[in-house]
DNA sequence: CTAATAGTGTCTATCAGACAATATGGT
DNA sequence: ACCATATTGTCTGATAGACACTATTAG
């Protein structure tokens, strides 16, 4: 039995080969139900990342902004460049390299019905489940030294909540004590001298992050 | 007067105008003269990263190395991906992305007589002093936690020559003492027993690199 | 009362920066 | 003798992990 696909292909003005495409995928995640989940649309059968094609003209961020919005209504997030991907081979389609990004969203801003959050991978299309696991390691380390979580708190919140947010993207308890005492000397937070209730529990202080942009902690030497 | 550009333009089997050409480009850095350098091709009358298109069903890593060997003559390095530039307008030739590497080099390692080696930035073409930059960046945050150093010292070294290196990429010196109780804890080399001459005083220990192949140290959080 | 969250304090081990002092080679 | 490199040691302050203990709220 032969495995018959369609392929596109393209052809520049010189005459030769050329990508018949350049795609942007955007690994979206938010924190939810004490999980780091990965926003993925229906693609058939399968699931992919809520990305697509680069239009002439597009810089790579407007259409990856555009594809995510229209895809699932997410707005309004940052996404920084996570990698590209372009081994012959990957997208069935075609040559078709494709740029990924990574961004963090509160759950709840998600809109459009295309979306839906995971935490286990399902089967994914176009070899995007390489893609993810690249993302979640790159989220991890960037979770002490910069602000990135900042989109998964509200403006105001406790360290208590920080912790949760931040212990449910690294996968491991972290000591309160020790959260409560180190965090803060990062240099990220700020205290609002507001009081906030997280759960059942007594009422904490409340702190701000310092910037809504992206921002790497002080002192890295 | 008006400038008139030749551009290339692609379309796919599809009918929609596609990437012209994917190219790669390799910032290959070395240490010279007690100073971090860049490999440049001349380009026209400027200069270039010795980069180039990547052909149909070849891998960008394949393409990568094979430029930069036919250009520069250098082979056998590790090439790690930086970052894709695909801003409209970067390459005056056309819509054309470029994904970036970055490797480390002795610079004896260059043979063909197209490369140069640059410690102040010419102009370049195709916007590859924003690549270059960048490059640099990355390649001082991986200094202290992994092993990228490891071509540019003799596989035997004492920690003083290793040390000069690193003062070299990032730019700042170290204390002697301190970098030789420091930096063998790492984890990242080991001692070999012999000892070994650097300049004129007294010798010292030789170490090597545990490992050939890219490697972070143990105990990052 | 108990459970949940917040916060302080304490102890120890480790690490980083500054810098003194000594050791071993060349010229 | 003097200079360059190598190495050990010492001090101080910062940081991280473990963990005891207290504080404040809901139910």
């Amino acid at each position: 039995m032969v495995l018959v696909r369609m392929t596109i292909t393209a052809e520049n003005s010189e005459g030769y080969a050329s990508p018949a495409g350049l795609v942007v995928d955007p690994v979206v995640m938010t924190v939810k139900a004490g999980e780091l989940q990965v926003l993925l649309i229906r693609s058939g059968d399968r699931h992919s990342l809520p990305g697509g094609f680069v239009l002439p003209d597009q810089s790579p961020e407007e259409a990856v902004y555009s594809h995510l919005e229209s895809k699932t209504g997410v707005r309004g997030i940052y996404l920084e460049q996570l990698k590209t991907y372009a081994t012959p081979g990957r997208d069935e389609r075609g040559w078709i390299p494709s740029i990924a990004y990574i961004g963090l969203v509160e759950s709840s801003k998600l809109l459009a019905g295309d979306g839906e959050w995971f935490s286990e991978i399902p089967e994914t299309a176009y070899g995007h489940d390489e893609i993810i696991t690249d993302a979640i390691e790159r989220i991890r380390g960037k979770v002490w030294t910069s602000n990135v979580v900042r989109p998964l708190v509200p403006e105001e919140f406790t360290l208590g909540e920080l912790r949760r947010v931040i212990e449910a993207i690294v996968g491991t308890e972290l000591d309160p004590s020790n959260f409560t005492r180190d965090f803060p000397n990062a240099g990220l937070v700020r205290k609002t001298g507001n009081k906030r209730r997280f759960g059942n529990g007594r009422p904490g202080a409340a702190y701000r992050f310092l910037s809504a942009d992206p921002m790497w902690a002080p002192t890295r030497r």
